[in-house]
DNA sequence: TGAGTGTACATAACAACGTTATGCAGCGGA
DNA sequence: TCCGCTGCATAACGTTGTTATGTACACTCA
């Protein structure tokens, strides 16, 4: 069997298109066997021949979803400024798991949605990341852009899989907060905690306030950033 | 009707517990009504006779996940030091997310496990997290500390909950990719990310790095911090 | 060219899940 | 004593993931 045969048939390309697509409609309790292949007009079947359970398709639309992550972070703009390419790539960050919040989780394997029992005993053993490749290729755009600032003099000598750990773990950390609604639905959360936080960072890692906030404003000239977002009264921590 | 009948039910407490104790243990997809009823040797009537359905008794769960948890960062050491009060207290979070993940992801609404739909058309709107109330009285307790770094005079004048919430998004990632896996199973990632990366945040709010690393070294001898933990090979981001 | 082989898929059935309907035992107040 | 209510067991229903079975079509080889 060639390649294109089985490992792309359109059939399997489509289970995934729509799962991603009813999961950000539906939320995950949409990711069923029938409502997908009801969706691509084909039987259930059509999920066990091409992926063998609901599992291991979800753990395809996860593998995919890094993918789409990774590309969005590759397309943020390289300039000769590594610190506002890194904050572009923040912004970028924070645009897509936005923008694809149920898939964002799901990547995470936070969701654990469709692991229903049914018929057999297995279940995969939760939260078992089995996308980790998919998710160490994103995450090394964000090494690269890090490295960059290193060999640019902006933050001494620091390792740049540690800092860019250190900086995963802020962006992930405040987007899936803003995204729960902790921090309100408009852009308060990223002018008040991402912003001011991502340059706290900076500024502990070595680099000066000045030159990360002369990168913040190349950074914000570049994205067009309507981080000044009409401010209307909600009920989260910022509120008060 | 009093408030011990109702409210307080032996049963109605016994099947909240019972949903923790398998929801660590099992995992997500234990968290069944037949399962539960069966723990406390009843009928699923229980959990509709006391919750009126499946998600209404996740919620009570994430509640008292919530609380717990308050009494968790509660409870970390209260010194003439708040910076160094304030790393214990991010010990002690990180404590609390490693010791009870599953509860933990529960809790910020990433698990939505048995929102099955069934016979009922009715399904939770998908992550809209319910148990504000009680998140919010966790996340006090770190304002508080951070309103006494502040009135120490450690960060400048800075608007204490914004700065709780630039705090609560840092460990809120590590602890969340920790638990993942992506920064192994050792404490190396403590050692290596969250450590820095806090200490990092709060030199970038004002603090000097010296008073910093002084109050990291109180804390870490008030908790018997084995932070040096062995290091073993493992396939993770900071292993390369 | 025709029989054999295998893959993709539809149909139908099964076990397990959340939920609801029904019925019964026990209680308190009139 | 009778009424009504509450707490719960039993049994049934609809929906889920999954599996079994059968079939149509494509491809291979003689």
């Amino acid at each position: 069997m060639d390649s294109s045969s089985k490992r792309s048939s359109p059939v399997r390309q489509r289970l995934i298109e729509a799962a991603i697509a009813v999961l950000e409609q539906n939320g995950p309790e949409g990711l069923q066997a029938r409502k997908l292949a009801a969706e691509i007009g084909a039987s259930t079947m059509a999920v066990y021949t091409h992926f063998g359970g609901m599992p291991a398709l979800l753990e395809e639309v996860a593998r995919e979803g890094f993918r789409r992550f990774g590309r969005c972070l590759a397309g943020a703009a390289r300039s000769e400024d590594p610190v506002a390419d890194l904050l572009a790539m923040g912004l970028a960050y924070r645009e897509f798991a936005r923008g694809n919040s149920q898939l964002y989780r799901l990547m995470f394997g936070l969701t654990t949605p469709g692991t229903r029992v049914g018929g057999h005993r297995d279940v995969t053993a939760e939260g078992e990341p089995t996308s980790h490749a998919e998710g160490i290729d994103a995450f090394n755009h964000l090494v690269d852009v890090i490295e960059r600032v290193r060999d640019a003099g902006r933050i001494g000598q620091a390792d740049a899989v540690v800092v860019a750990g250190q900086v995963w773990s802020t962006i992930h950390g405040f987007v899936l907060l803003e995204i729960a609604g902790f921090f309100g639905d408009d852009g308060e959360g990223l002018a008040q905690v991402l912003g001011p936080l991502i340059v706290n960072v900076l500024v502990g890692l070595g680099d000066s306030r000045d030159a990360v906030e002369r990168s913040t404003r190349a950074a914000a000239a570049r994205t067009q950033l309507d981080a000044s977002a009409r401010r209307l009264p909600g009920q989260h921590l910022l509120d008060r």
